[in-house]
DNA sequence: AATGTGACATACC
DNA sequence: TGGTATGCCACAT
């Protein structure tokens, strides 16, 4: 019986998961969108992160990174350095607007969320 | 109402 | 080995 909040099903699961990273972590529009049975909607997770402003919630986007561990959406921010700072207002390094040890941050939806695959 | 776009990722050549 | 082309779905104009 979806009665239209189902519209924004996919958004609000991406809201959702990226609202679960924890302090500290990053993750990747990929990881997510594999996550929630796209691999191939990767670009939904950024257009999501985009419109996340408009969200009711608050979504930390900027612990969202492209898979090469670069802040993309860096610009999208008020600033262009606002992601990075919050990112190392984390704790998380970051260097020419790449995350250092992006793989030791990684934040994997699939494997911490326990998904049955 | 329809078209274009978008903070990516993967596959193919 | 890199570059090109395509897929995906919802939002914005």
């Amino acid at each position: 019986m979806r009665k239209g909040s189902d519209k924004t099903d996919f958004f609000e699961q991406v809201f959702s998961v990226v609202c679960l990273i924890p302090f500290g972590r990053i993750t990747t529009y990929g990881a997510i969108a594999r996550y929630l049975g796209s691999p191939q909607s990767s670009r939904l997770v950024g257009w999501a992160m985009n419109v996340s402003h408009t969200y009711k919630e608050f979504v930390p986007a900027h612990r969202v990174v492209n898979r090469n561990g670069l802040l993309s959406g860096k610009h999208h921010f008020d600033t262009p350095i606002t992601m990075q700072q919050l990112l190392e207002n984390e704790g998380i390094e970051v260097e020419d607007d790449r995350i250092i040890n992006f793989r030791k941050h990684f934040w994997d939806p699939g494997v911490e969320l326990d998904r049955d695959f």
